[in-house]
DNA sequence: AGTGCTCATGGAAACGATTCCATCATCATT
DNA sequence: AATGATGATGGAATCGTTTCCATGAGCACT
């Protein structure tokens, strides 16, 4: 069934071939220490062999497999995809393969996910984090690596400390929405609505305090992670208030069925609505009218995570990313 | 430094509490016959002790590593995340690890990051490739199983015929292409452009092969893998043909620049060009003008890729989806 | 009763690397 | 010249699983 073929070379084949012992080329291959001519006779008998040392017999005696776990929400939302591409772009560079998982904004996905990466040993991850710090604080305790990116998770309880300990790659949204608060309320809005998907409670926090006063509770609404929601919870609201004069969407997903439902429920844009939306991405630009956003370096924040998490050396708590108001035609004062 | 912490339990363990030898053990758990009692005490101790089989020591026991890899052009192109998507979505009901690799049309990164997964054992691969079939020849000989997507490759020597036989999951450009230049010429165009990326010769050549007596190898630009390539290549051939009536974009990023230079050099659309696009991404109707595309199952293409590398039964040579001309507003007659 | 067959079972040998530890040579110091 | 320190070296143990093989029990048939 399978090939039969010629066994691939091992350490073995090249100790034999170099006349030494596999201690010894183990040692000249991993930086130890050994004479000039030993080292010379190995590596060239590595070279002659064409030998690559075998990933599985190294992780198994290390009790650890190599490479980064990686899980989002969603990886055909542009956002994750572009902080997917970060991350990527740094782990290529340690040469470390990367596992993608997407929990659909979902806990329980998200701790199968987890169990198995467990399972295969894994003991370093970037996650966006969907589920409760329940499970994240046991496989800290576990002694899983733990980076999240885009939004954290703290710990449930107030003595279990682990999760505030866990560095976390954010931007800053507080700073993103006050400015486009500010911009709005410039604008002579009041009424201003927020789009959000479940797992975005630190972005609504930030909504809400950001908003003081101005804050209308019955206008921050919620979808669930798929497009349809996002454009049921659009609809909805707009259906639901007609005096709301400008919307904040906290995704480009959000952003994307706010434009959609604004269509088709014949509410213009910016003329009866001004809309904001959190990510720049291309489309933004191309849209009719061209969407103002609040830009946020998703290729960095990958690129960031997977540095803490890879080089592992002293790390900050935190690192917050600047987030910028890109104005563009979607605003209009309020009429 | 790491935690001290109780050694994971292993199948020892496991044995140890039921009684019985490891090998017993390790034959109930992967399916194997054993007395029905035996069977029961294992399964017992096995939940008794949360025993987890380490994929460390099976992956090196059985040489290979599980999980399936991915390679993909761009992981920021929407058509490629959807693949990503359709890929993880079928892998999960395997609860199979996807490890995920981003090419950027790239043959040499294509050879490393081949070459990394070959050290990592890992024997299951999905790629959309970009090299030269060389690579991919040696990599099949190296017994690697490679299961091509979106586009395949084929044997380079006349003799081996090795690539000839990998599974392929493509859509079939050839008839959406033939449907597109059917619509563009009953509209009265007969200067049709073709922008394409490098490594999209397969649907360049379908294009050309559409075109019939029509074709002009003036009207068909390639561009490299990022936006501003895409961005130069659209420019570029809008400048230097003002003849050009229409033109088709062969992926979304060329249908963004498309637009995008469209827009900045005064070019109408549709009254002065008609544009249709390879793949219907969510902002196409959002555009202004919305945009006639080409659609493509992107996420079914991945999930019936990962079925061929993952079931691995009786496959098929090549299974090719069907794409559907979505007309919406970004074509018009010839004036 | 003896022979042959089918099972369940457990010991032990892989798999391929790293790493502990003992050995030995070399060289400097007393 | 004897001792100690240093450094290079290789044998062997180890990681946790799967799988080969031998053993022995149970049973049916001659």
């Amino acid at each position: 069934m399978s090939t039969p073929g010629p066994r691939r070379t091992t350490i073995k084949d090249v100790a034999e071939l170099a006349g030494v012992g596999v201690a010894t080329v183990s040692r000249v291959l991993s930086g130890g220490s050994a004479s000039a001519e030993t080292r010379e006779r190995v590596l060239d008998a590595a070279t002659k062999l064409d030998y690559r040392p075998s990933a599985l017999g190294r992780n198994l005696r290390q009790q650890r497999s190599g490479g980064v776990a990686l899980l989002v929400p969603d990886i055909t939302d542009g956002f994750y995809a572009r902080l997917c591409d970060g991350v990527l772009s740094c782990a290529r560079s340690y040469r470390e393969p990367v596992t993608i998982g997407v929990t659909g904004d979902d806990a329980e996905q998200e701790a199968d996910l987890v169990g198995g990466l467990l399972e295969q040993s894994m003991d370093r991850i970037i996650a966006v984090p969907s589920g409760d710090g329940e499970m994240w604080a046991s496989a800290v305790r576990a002694g899983l690596n733990v980076v999240f990116a885009d939004r954290r998770v703290w710990s449930p309880g107030q003595h279990a400390r682990a999760l505030d300990e866990v560095p976390a790659v954010l931007t800053d949204d507080r700073s993103g929405l006050r400015t486009a608060i500010e911009y709005l309320t410039g604008l002579g809005h009041r009424k201003i609505g927020f789009l959000a998907r479940q797992g975005m409670s630190h972005r609504v926090a930030a909504f809400r305090e950001a908003m003081g006063d101005l804050l209308d509770e019955d206008l921050v609404v919620f979808a669930r992670a798929s497009r349809d929601s996002a454009y049921a919870a659009a609809a909805g609201l707009f259906q639901r208030r007609a005096d709301l004069t400008a919307v904040i969407a906290g995704g480009n997903m959000l952003g994307e069925a706010a434009v959609l439902a604004a269509r088709e429920l014949y509410v213009r844009i910016p003329r009866d609505l001004s809309l904001i939306m959190f990510d720049d991405v291309p489309w933004a630009e191309l849209c009719s009218p061209p969407l103002t956003v609040i830009a946020q370096p998703a290729s960095d924040v990958g690129y960031r995570a997977a540095e803490l998490v890879l080089r592992h050396g002293r790390r900050p708590r935190t690192v917050s990313l600047p987030t910028e108001l890109i104005v563009r035609s979607s605003c209009a004062p309020r009429r």
